[in-house]
DNA sequence: AAGGCATACCGTACATGTACGGATAAAATT
DNA sequence: AATTTTATCCGTACATGTACGGTATGCCTT
């Protein structure tokens, strides 16, 4: 097989695969997330229905593409934003990383919150870093307050604690809009001090590598 | 309308509605959370598969009715472990939990991690600590931390801090289980007892009444 | 150039949740 | 007792995701 036909040929088909995720997009952003059909997705490009599993093994990584995309805007915008003082840089970073996922919970939801069926390990664990740029903003930032002396121990453990408890309070509020948190974006930094609180109180350990096993 | 009839009524319809719950739980048992079907449930119990809607709005309801039965068992197994020191009763409730989040995901996440269409206020609100026993038995370990002085504040503030450091453990183990979280049960730990310590540190304030408005 | 082959695309079909309207029986009202 | 209202149950139908197998078009090997 040729190298160079194969290469022109997968070239046309990421070409193809991002014209279906561009339509996705449209499709979602004129009739809402629920508006996303395969059926709709396929006329709209001029495809059979069952076309476009040529493209996607199945609805859930189209809505992945779209999220993906989503949480690169993010990373951006988290850079943006970067305050002088270690510590301030990581919460505003939280900060930021709560007003999208409230502004955009579909997204949300789809990269963190549905099952995953892939079993290939290292597939999973680099997927959750590609489809959350995110992540590295915060590890980055942990690392200066790590420079700084503000924090101690594994930028990683660290990063990944912060991560969790932000979650917790971002997936809670989307779960359950109407339970009296408070105004939303303060509830997941009054949850983002909580643990910087704790964990300036200790030397954190680094994670084992050890995968879970439940 | 004779209010004896129309009891009489509700008893015998709230009775079907429970065989159906039994059904759809055996349903579960015998091939799994997505052998229940509507069409498969209604011919256990020998309807038509529309009449399963006299007794539930939707499916979200059934699975939904199914994981209060399982969250009721856990606030029994959590009451049935209560270390003498006020603390340790707390952490030891955050393992039940996370050992029931990580053993039953099916019904954690139609729970926690399932989109709420209910526009009423005051349901969800009641819906979330009828659906959430747990959260009751957290709180009252809480308010004995207060009244030993080892926490400071607001308890139902304190007790919703708590849970919602430990779902973002859990949530995140359950959607990416082969992340490198190490184990299970001592990352939720691990995580509850960093923000156990950002609460020692400060007196917590009370959660605002006013709703989320994201 | 001829033949074999992978790939892209498609038609059909099925299982599923559920909307809609109807029919029948029970209860309430008169 | 007759009539109206209500509740229960159902048949049909539709939209949707997707499994399965087929076809044809271009590429590679010889």
């Amino acid at each position: 097989m040729s190298t160079i036909a194969a290469n022109r040929r997968e070239l046309q088909k990421a070409e193809l695969r991002a014209e279906l995720v561009a339509a996705a997009h449209a499709l979602v952003r004129e009739e809402g997330y629920e508006g996303l059909t395969i059926r709709k997705l396929a006329t709209r490009v001029g495809y059979a229905p069952m076309s476009v599993y040529s493209y996607f093994a199945d609805k859930q990584e189209i809505l992945m593409a779209l999220a993906e995309n989503a949480f690169i805007d993010l990373a951006r915008r988290m850079r943006q934003n970067r305050p002088r003082d270690p510590l301030e840089a990581v919460r505003a970073a939280l900060v930021e990383y709560a007003e999208f996922g409230l502004g955009n919970p579909n997204e949300y939801r789809t990269v963190f919150m549905t099952e995953k069926q892939k079993p290939p390990v290292e597939e999973t664990f680099a997927e959750m870093e590609r489809g959350n740029p995110a992540f590295q903003v915060i590890m980055e930032r942990v690392e200066a307050c790590i420079t700084a002396g503000k924090l101690k121990g594994d930028a990683r453990a660290i990063a990944t604690s912060l991560w969790t408890v932000a979650h917790g309070a971002i997936s809670l509020l989307i779960t359950f809009p109407f339970y009296p948190f408070g105004d939303p974006k303060a509830y997941v930094l009054r949850i983002g001090d909580l643990a910087l609180a704790g964990l300036a109180a200790t030397e954190v350990t680094p994670l084992t590598d050890e995968p879970g096993n439940c």
